[in-house]
RNA sequence: CGAGGCGUGGCGCAGUUUGGUAGCGCACCUGGUUUGGGACCAGGGGGCCGCAGGUUCGAAUCCUGUCGCCUCGACCA
């Protein structure tokens, strides 16, 4: 079939006189027309990155409230993801389980400030039919309940330990408001639960899943974090200490990226997780929990685009090359473009777009989509044994010889990778401040953004003052702790801990 | 969830004030001409006016509820 349309297109050719003409005038008619596409992102930043979420076809709205559809496109950057963070919890020992979606209203409530950091936000099953139930269910808003009830079951010696578990699943947290990937009423996620033996144990557990997520977020999303502690304010519902990795994007809001929790032994406590150690006595396990969720990929949209539409980094786009044939109806073109196609499927994720749109329409169209690279090809192209390489970071063309077009791909591919990273983290520095004063403090955060860098006390007065006077929050107590001043930014007593602050998604 | 703005073919909009049976541009389909940065000509198809009630002889238009989007706040991965 396809080697049909080939000859049909093949049969009809002709001479284009106005070839060059024509081209160079419809030129500041199709500039505009670019910009005019997607909401430019000084003017509009929350609506730059819907028109992008729709116009790249990465989610559509669906008729439940706070619930995307995600479209393939969007899912496919979903399953790179996945992919990615896969192999790295399967290097480092854990197993993927699934637990039950429900979790009967006396089970949520066994621990007391985890019900109560998640009771507001919990939708609630409370019939079976037209039955009403017994115990109502609630949709899972996280499972650190089942995986503590199956635990129990499950733990009895310190042979069984550790325990190292993942779930790939959605969950469903009933928000107020919602936005595509950033916040939707249920969204994907992986969710790991550890059991150890010991404190240290979990404490390193918690540690080396940061550390997991920050190497995948730097090295595969080419997204620079900051790794660090939350605030009790800000931690989750009954954890003894969550770690964070914070991203800064590109309209200079912070986004917590992903999060792993150490819970000590207290879920352990509420849930009766206790195992016979090597001397016979009874111990209580120590746990940790860790996730990245759909987010990341809002966080993706946020950092690296721009007012052509996405930018994807290489390592996680479903596309990595797009083959764009120019003059297709040509003798040979097409049978190149596809021989081309097949040549570089081999090594990666190539598209070759043969529809019958204008090179100019295809052009913009996957620049929209964020496909890192593009290879037009055309007959001129072949009389010279090339192809144009054109990268989507700069637009920069490079005229690159068939022969080595595989190696060619390869180094663009993983130049801009590190392009996009390099990107990534000057703005991130270019918008993260210090301040020594609150005068200083409030200023950058209304007028600049960005994360500030400042000293804080360590009590909770000054950090909800904070958050009254600016809607700047905690972001993180970063691990590198190189003091910035000696006193709080705030009160003025003496500082306790260098803070990252900001405005937060 | 509180305050404000918005919802009309796939997309962007006009029409709503003063009720009279829906229009424009782009997209789409067919044919032809084109093709190195969003092509052109001709013909054609497509609308429960977000959804559900109500008022009325008659509702895109007035009323009530609901869903969704945007901004600010509160809440949060």
């Amino acid at each position: 079939m396809v080697a049909e349309r080939i000859k049909n297109l093949c049969q009809i050719q002709y001479l284009n006189y106005f070839y060059t003409l024509k081209g160079m005038g419809n030129l500041a008619k199709d500039e505009k027309k670019l910009v005019e596409e997607i909401t430019s992102m000084s003017e509009d930043f929350a609506q730059w990155y819907t028109d992008i979420v729709k116009k790249a076809k990465l989610v559509d709205y669906s008729g439940v409230r706070g619930c995307m559809v995600i479209q393939p496109y969007g899912y496919a950057i979903w399953e790179n993801i996945q992919k990615g963070l896969d192999l790295r919890f399967k290097a480092t020992g854990h197993e993927n389980v699934y637990m039950p979606m429900f979790i009967p209203e006396s089970l949520l409530q066994r621990e007391k400030d985890h019900v109560e950091g998640f009771a507001p936000e919990v939708a609630w099953v409370t019939h079976g039919g037209n039955e009403k139930l017994a115990e109502r269910l609630c949709v899972r808003p996280t499972s650190e309940t089942l995986f503590c009830d199956h635990y129990s079951n499950i733990i009895h010696s310190y042979r069984d330990l550790p325990k190292l578990y993942n779930q790939w699943c959605s969950v469903v947290r009933w928000e107020k408001t919602t936005r595509p990937f950033l916040r939707s009423a249920e969204f994907l996620w992986q969710e790991g639960h550890t059991a150890h033996a010991t404190a240290e144990e979990a404490e390193a557990e918690t540690l080396r899943m940061l550390d997991v997520y920050a190497d995948f977020f730097e090295n595969e999303l080419a997204i620079p974090v900051i790794k660090g502690r939350k605030t009790d304010k800000e931690k989750f519902a009954g954890a003894k200490a969550t770690y964070t990795i914070e991203s800064l994007m590109h309209d200079g809001k912070a986004l917590q990226s992903g999060t792993s929790h150490n819970f000590g032994d207290g879920f352990a406590k509420a849930f009766g997780i206790q195992y016979s150690d090597e001397n016979n006595g009874l111990s209580y396990v120590h746990q940790t929990s860790w996730g990245v969720s759909t987010r990341s990929i809002g966080a993706i949209i946020m950092v690296h685009g721009d007012d052509a539409g996405l930018k994807l980094p290489p390592r996680i786009a479903p596309i990595q090359a797009v083959i764009i044939p120019v003059a297709q109806h040509k003798e040979g073109v097409l049978e190149r473009a596809n021989q081309l196609c097949d040549q570089l499927s081999k090594a990666f994720r190539v598209k070759l777009d043969d529809s019958d749109k204008s090179p100019g329409w295809k052009f913009s169209e996957y620049e929209m989509k964020g496909v890192p690279l593009r290879i037009e090809i055309g007959p001129k192209d072949i009389e010279k044994n090339q192809a144009v390489l054109v990268r989507r970071t700069t637009r920069e063309k490079f005229f690159v010889s068939l022969d080595n077009i595989e190696e060619e791909v390869k180094n663009h591919l993983d130049s801009i990778q590190q392009e996009m990273y390099d990107a990534a983290l000057k703005n991130r520095e270019e918008k993260t401040s210090v301040a020594t004063n609150y005068e200083e403090f409030t200023n950058i955060v209304s007028e600049k953004g960005g994360f500030v860098k400042a000293m804080w006390c360590g009590e909770l007065e000054c950090e909800e003052k904070i958050k009254a006077d600016t809607s700047a929050t905690s972001r993180c107590m970063p691990f590198d702790q190189t003091p910035v001043a000696d006193t709080c930014v705030c009160c003025g007593k003496p500082a306790k801990k260098l803070v990252y602050w900001g405005k937060a998604y």
